[in-house]
DNA sequence: AATATTACTTGCAAAATGCAAGTGAGATGC
DNA sequence: GCATCTCACTTGCATTTTGCAAGTAATATT
């Protein structure tokens, strides 16, 4: 058995009422995929932090342990969020690539982003952001999505 | 000490996460109010259901237990999401209402409904929902709004 | 006065999470 | 060709959260 071929073969378990009962109703079925803090927070690195390898994953500032993150990564994989792929220039790396699935959150990412910007004294998200969303939301779902393309244009081609 | 003052004095503590640090970001903010599959559920209860009453969120389908239903509810009033009152007309039975700041959800909360009736394969939801929201997103949004206040005006003086 | 409702609280077992220390495959240096 | 390093996980164990069942206190009903 090759290490690629092992992602999510152990770990913690998945989250209770992540099974097949768990959906039919839209709220139900989001909060299925995801519905919780780290499956949220790496759609934010895949989606608007052009974040795609393993390792950067990682890194990222909430510092997410590691069992968790392959546990994480391995469910967005299987709700079909992301694919998951080993790079031909390293072959021991590993990335993880939005779908179209993915892609299509966008714009509620955003409008949560916005939500956030408003209520959150904290936020770190410039004010320029929430008026450009609201002022064209299209228009800015799209400079997103071009950025996407952008990161993953750039990827080595993918091995699976 | 009255029953009514008691609540969230005990029960489970708060899930990881949900402290002052894990605000800034706004993805980060957002999963801090509602990032977690009970908060969720609650919301969707009280903004599209139009549940108001402790009894009726224990009843509803996904049986969430009493404790976390206290806790939880409990956290959605720190967080500014609801306004807990007693009900005049029966001193013992308590509603949360709907803020400014959990109704601000609504746009995003639909858009999340629409992207899983486009990908739950089970979805309850009708095709009509999507598609109304996708040719006229203000005008769904408004009616949704609407409806939340008629519900609202049908309940008793709040006390506190 | 007794019983029923309602909104929680409490105790305990089961599950998920977090941390630190592996492990094994592939890359790199010499 | 062998040691060392990097990378993507896995494993074990302590801590935390969740879920369930059984209270409890205040109010309502009969």
């Amino acid at each position: 058995m090759t290490k690629a071929d092992t992602a999510g073969s152990a770990g913690p378990s998945k989250p209770k009422g992540w099974n097949k009962e768990w959906n039919g109703c839209p709220v139900r079925y989001a909060a299925g995929v995801f519905g919780d803090k780290w499956s949220f927070v790496l759609l934010r690195d895949v989606l608007l932090h052009g974040k795609r390898y393993y390792g950067e994953f990682q890194r990222s500032e909430e510092r997410i342990s590691t069992n968790i993150l392959a546990n994480r990564l391995a469910h967005l994989v299987e709700t079909g969020m992301l694919t998951r792929h080993i790079d031909s220039t390293s072959r021991n790396k590993v990335f993880y690539r939005p779908t179209a699935k993915s892609r299509a959150l966008l714009p509620a990412f955003l409008g949560v982003m916005v939500w956030s910007t408003e209520y959150d004294s904290c936020t770190e998200a410039p004010d320029s952001f929430a008026k450009a969303f609201r002022s064209d939301p299209k228009g800015t779902i799209a400079w997103y999505e071009a950025e996407i393309d952008k990161v993953d244009a750039a990827l080595p081609d993918p091995e699976p």
